[in-house]
DNA sequence: TTGTCAACCGATCAATCGGTAGATTATGAA
DNA sequence: TTCATAATCTACCGATTGATCGGTTGACAA
């Protein structure tokens, strides 16, 4: 028999996404959260022990969805071209998909908010961003990048997909997968006309 | 003489900045800001009218120097492609240069923060990036630009420049004429190999 | 029927917050 | 020196916050 727990803690996840999203982390109060459950928000404290594991563990899953698929996608696939555009396509559909967990990692995890786990998180932060970096010298080395910064380089592409939680909607015209293309035809061939082809 | 209110002003205003800065707009208190000023916090009231104003007008002179500057290239540069490179270059220095109020307007003006001017300063927010937005345009119809939703282009230009608070530090290696350079480099040319001119 | 424990509640607290009111001091002009 | 006022102070308030604790409810197993 499955117990109510399971259920009740999933909807606490989601809901402090949602307004931690909303409200930002410190705006968005306790009281909030328990209003949007139907319960009280001493309630709350059966699941968790403080404010801060909220964030916590929405920061771990999103950079844990991100990791587990990038694996995936440099295990599996072996062509530094397409492995790039792989994990373009994953992180873009993960963030479109995943929004209110997206947008409180990127935005409210700060030392100030993280606390006693800012170290914790931020390894894992940069674990995901040293595997973008290593594809994109992986794909250097291949010789279908030229030169350059693979630090910048990696930044250049976080910035443009990890912007998206500012004016991406899911109402909005183009799917992930089409906005995904968008950014990889704009990352491999640039802007200059005469140089559309991938 | 000059009186002694506009420097503390002035000092009222960068401390705000750096302390929305490092704790956020929520977590950072009057109390903080008085002692950084080395003042009360109850003399802060003699400057200000409350909290949110302070967010106000760190985020319209944000808003406020990009748009100028964008203004003075668009008038003085008629050249499309020369165009956009400038303002690609003014945007980063400007943000280089003033690292605490770009980050503050970009991380912490949001509606719960800024609750009565969030209209204002988003209206101010869009006005620039519709100047952005124009002059990719024009390059597109000068020929120089491929065909291509001058929104998205837009906001992967402005994604990869604004991300630069989450990483940027004045004692890195690069400086801001140099990581203008790459991105142009990036936006125009790609990343690819065999295509590297300007 | 009874005992157990998951799940939730009511009441409360200490701390912190933004903001106000009125008194006080510092400063420059006359 | 006097006076206006710029500039800052002390003291305080009401509201909200995250968190604690002991009690209550209800379902299921024995």
């Amino acid at each position: 028999m499955e117990r109510k727990t399971n259920v009740t803690r999933e909807r606490l996840f989601e809901a402090s996404a949602r307004l931690f999203q909303e409200k930002g982390f410190k705006a968005a109060s306790m009281e909030d959260i328990a209003q949007a459950l139907g319960i009280r928000k001493s309630s709350i404290y059966y699941y968790i022990n403080s404010k801060e594991e909220l964030l916590r563990e929405i920061c771990i899953r999103t950079m844990g969805m991100l990791t587990k698929a990038a694996e995936g996608i440099i295990t599996s696939v072996s062509d530094p071209e397409e492995r790039l555009k792989r994990l373009i396509v994953s992180h873009v559909e993960l963030l479109c998909e995943n929004l209110d967990l997206f947008t409180v990692t990127l935005r409210e995890l700060t030392p100030t908010n993280a606390g006693p786990f800012w170290e914790e998180t931020v390894g894992l932060r940069d674990k995901y961003e040293g595997l973008i970096r290593q594809a994109i010298r992986d794909a250097r080395e291949a010789g279908i990048l030229r030169e350059m910064d693979e630090k910048l380089a990696g930044f250049a592409l976080l910035g443009m997909m990890n912007w998206m939680i500012r004016w991406y909607s899911p109402n909005g015209e183009k799917s992930p997968r089409e906005l995904a293309q968008f950014w990889i035809e704009l990352f491999f061939n640039g802007a200059r006309k005469g140089k559309d082809y991938v």
